[in-house]
DNA sequence: GCATGATCATGC
DNA sequence: GCATGATCATGC
């Protein structure tokens, strides 16, 4: 062996090695079959570090307590992510109803990890390029107990018979995720069900599995990319117990409420400009006592927060404009699936900053800070989303933003009208352009060419959340 | 005064 | 040069 498997140096500077190096590279180009991406781990495990495929709980440098996760990273349109979450192990509910978290399987994944991010090519698997190697430890991540807080709150729902009712979304960072093949039987029934450990309710569950979210790895590449300058909140307000997160960021923003954009600026030394479009997340950064302005937010980002300024009419309450997210690409928008979708993941959290004015246009003087509230769809407004993002997937597919030429009186002579639903026929989302100007464009899968779109939030249901959390 | 398509301008 | 947050501007 190349290297001394209880060792942890040892294995990180065999690991290393790994940098730079195609999955070819570490076949020495034998032919050997790929099929899928999920092979890429077991080749790097098999023919580098040589271990033998198994299903061990224990961690695979077992004496050196190391277990090694394969993350896949993907190129974006300006920068390369995380794909998707880690698996880190199966659920089994009988014996996770009898664990401590102390004693637990996921904790011993999870007490010391090797990290080997490689970006896979989609094309050809066997020049997916290995990019960086990371020894992560759990405790010395200042959110483990968020980390523990997962883990118990999904053991409850299963000592309490709920193991049905398990989803992802009622975890922060790890997560039980499905897992499986997935599909219905010849009689409708879903094949992934196994037999819960509290049977009170008579109902099997899906087969899961515990997941680190993408948000949370994601988050961690960024880091070690150095690509940007992290500073913590749960450091900055010493918080150290699940629950109080949100509420502790809720309390140091808004004991600024009801205070002008222009003294706040002033209280914070802060030079804002009216035009300046960062003004509210510096603000905040200043409120939850950010040593630099220009640090991102650690938290936000491995909890999937995102912050949306909205500028309100004091009068109705009613923002002056809709609430936008990223563009997407039409032929990638059609191919996925809600529960995989990245506008489910824009929405997953909201930090909403209200800023309150009687006119667009008035000045840092007359806009005022109002309260700040942290939003996730209930169940029904997810119904209603999943079910406006649906109908934006058929209109798209059938051919919808085929667009045609509408006389005006402007410079340019006349706008592009398409045939997607507007957003006075919505009740929470809208398909609607975003571009740079009509140049910046975008073709679906039948041809047409588009300005680039984006989904935004209707007003009327932005003004519903305002009015709901005065 | 609102809805919606169009575009500006900062910041990286 | 581009993405993104923010806002404009026509027409009803």
């Amino acid at each position: 062996m190349e290297y001394d498997n209880s060792d942890a140096t040892s294995i990180i500077n065999y690991a290393n090695k790994l940098v730079g190096k195609t999955i070819d590279d570490i076949l020495s180009f034998q032919n050997i079959n790929i099929k899928n991406q999920g092979i890429v781990g077991n080749i790097i495990e098999e023919h580098w570090f040589g271990i033998k495929p198994n299903s061990s709980p224990l961690p695979d440098f077992e004496k050196a307590g190391i277990e090694l996760k394969i993350i896949p990273l993907i190129q974006q349109k300006t920068k390369i992510s995380v794909k998707e979450r880690t698996k880190i192990c199966s659920i089994n509910y009988s014996k996770l109803a009898l664990e401590t978290w102390d004693s637990s399987h996921a904790k011993e994944k999870l007490n010391k990890v090797l990290f080997i991010y490689y970006l896979y090519d989609k094309n050809n698997i066997k020049n997916s390029l290995i990019k960086k190697i990371d020894l992560w430890e759990l405790h010395h991540d200042n959110n483990e107990f968020i980390i523990k807080h997962d883990w118990l709150n999904v053991q409850k729902k299963v000592k309490d018979g709920y193991a049905h009712e398990l989803s992802e979304s009622i975890c922060k960072v790890l997560a039980p995720s499905r897992s499986g093949k997935g599909g219905k039987d010849k009689n409708g029934k879903l094949k992934d069900l196994v037999t819960q450990a509290n049977q009170i309710y008579n109902t099997d569950a899906l087969k899961r599995a515990f997941s680190l979210k993408q948000s949370f790895t994601n988050q961690r590449w960024n880091e070690l990319t150095k690509k940007a300058k992290y500073e913590s909140i749960i450091d900055s307000l010493k918080i150290n117990e699940f629950g109080k997160f949100e509420d502790t960021v809720l309390e140091n923003l808004n004991r600024y409420e009801g205070k002008s954009i222009q003294e706040l600026s002033d209280i914070f030394f802060l030079n804002i400009n009216n035009r300046s479009k960062n003004q509210i997340a510096t603000i905040i950064k200043k409120a939850i006592g950010f040593k630099s302005v220009k640090s991102n937010i650690k938290e936000f980002e491995q909890l999937g927060i995102m912050v949306k300024t909205i500028n309100v009419k004091k009068s109705n309450n009613y923002p002056f404009e809709a609430i936008s997210f990223q563009t997407m690409k039409l032929q990638d928008f059609i191919k996925e699936k809600w529960e995989e979708s990245t506008f489910k993941e824009y929405i997953n959290k909201i930090l909403f900053v209200p800023v309150y004015a009687e006119n667009k246009k008035s000045s840092l003087n007359e806009k005022f800070l109002g309260k700040s509230f942290f939003w996730s769809p209930s169940t029904e407004e997810e119904k209603i989303i999943k079910q406006e993002w649906k109908r934006y997937k058929s209109e798209v597919i059938d051919g919808k933003c085929k667009v045609h030429r509408v006389k005006l009186n402007s410079k340019k002579g006349f706008k592009e009208v398409s045939e997607l639903s507007k957003e006075s026929q919505t009740t929470i989302i809208h398909l609607r352009p975003h571009g740079r100007d009509s140049n910046d464009r975008d073709n679906d899968h039948l041809g047409n060419s588009i300005v680039k779109q984006c989904f935004w939030l209707n007003k009327t249901f932005v003004q519903k959340l305002l009015t709901q959390n005065f």
